[in-house]
DNA sequence: TGAGTAAGTTACCGCCGGTAGGTTACTGAC
DNA sequence: GTCAGTAACCTACCGGCGGTAACTTACTCA
């Protein structure tokens, strides 16, 4: 089998495996057997463990790439164009590469009771901050509340790990940012 | 030293460990060595890696509990609350619990490639959706723009993930909520 | 037809998570 | 005092898995 193929059927497999143990449980000899190869031809192609990895997300990286970016050039208007490349982005978690998505969710390398754990914290902070949404817009719907939460509680971690990087921004300026976000969103800087 | 004591002083250095050299590179022997104690004493206390893990988010997650509730107990109003809570939160990852921190933000300190390769995902799809911002709100000050692309990000991902346990949300309904909220945030159902 | 090369293999190493089984050392009852 | 009971703690080991060295086909083409 030539190179450019067994490469391509290697990440498909290494996909499989990742999804379906995650990535510390798959073992690099299972990967290697359902190619029906031996395993130090999976690192002489991608190095390592990791470099496999690496690999399986360059591909899903350009895939989802595509599929947003084509998405938003049929947009007729700007907010057009919002709406559809987040459509394309939460189908493309729904239903294509499932190692990405695996991966978007939760760290490489965290085991799974680490992960429920963290889910557990998350939900802890869910209730405060549902809370406080109910407190500040007692007009919302439940479902609304519910989705608005979890954005909430993703947009946070997010500009907290973002911050790491900005140490210009202090606490309460991104403190200030999530509030302003949350109060009025992006309708204080819209044209017209 | 007693049980409660040795346990306190190996989650301390389980932490710092952890921190260190990332959950997967942190080596039991190593974590055993600084408490001054062999590595069974912590299987004995921990029962496995993933245990003192475990063990080492439970006490973080009760101290940001007890931090953020403190400090929104104290809010004078519904945005007061909000805004005190988020302070809290982001002080917390600034300064308490490495370990906790670790979990949230990935490892930029010894990278394994594959984080890289998942941050460098969001980077792209970062200019995409500063792109968006930037049509839709021409307004907005550019760090406004970056501070709030990556709010955007995080509820992005956290909503997809939220999905996989809401088959009833439609990928449609959460792009609906997410330039709903990106759009004027809580402000149509505020009271008042 | 044989040099060069690319695909592929076997058989191994070492690290590290995890364990079996034993050793101090302190307590308290007789 | 001494001896059972127990709780903290150790040495010495195992097995799985990521990773590698060294070798073997098998195909191409001057």
């Amino acid at each position: 089998m030539s190179r450019p193929e067994r490469e391509r059927q290697m990440l498909d497999m290494a996909e499989e495996v990742f999804a379906e143990r995650g990535f510390r449980a798959a073992a690099m000899d299972e990967i290697a057997e359902r190619c029906g190869v031996s395993k130090p031809m999976l690192y002489e192609y991608f190095g390592s463990k990791d470099g496999l990895l690496q690999a399986c997300m360059a591909r899903s990286k350009a895939e989802l790439y595509a599929v947003t970016q084509r998405a938003m050039a049929d947009g007729t208007s700007a907010e057009d164009v919002l709406l559809r490349g987040m459509v394309a982005y939460f189908e493309f978690i729904d239903a294509h590469a499932p190692t990405f998505a695996l991966l978007m969710r939760q760290p490489v390398d965290t085991p799974p009771a680490a992960v429920e754990a963290v889910e557990d914290t998350r939900r802890q902070q869910s209730e405060l901050i549902a809370g406080g949404i109910r407190l500040f817009a007692p007009g919302a719907p439940e479902a609304t509340v519910l989705a608005y939460t979890e954005i909430i509680i993703g947009g946070c971690e997010r500009l907290a790990l973002w911050r790491t990087q900005h140490p210009e921004v202090t606490a309460r300026d991104a403190a200030r940012h999530m509030t302003d976000f949350c109060r009025q969103g992006l309708a204080p800087f819209m044209a017209g």
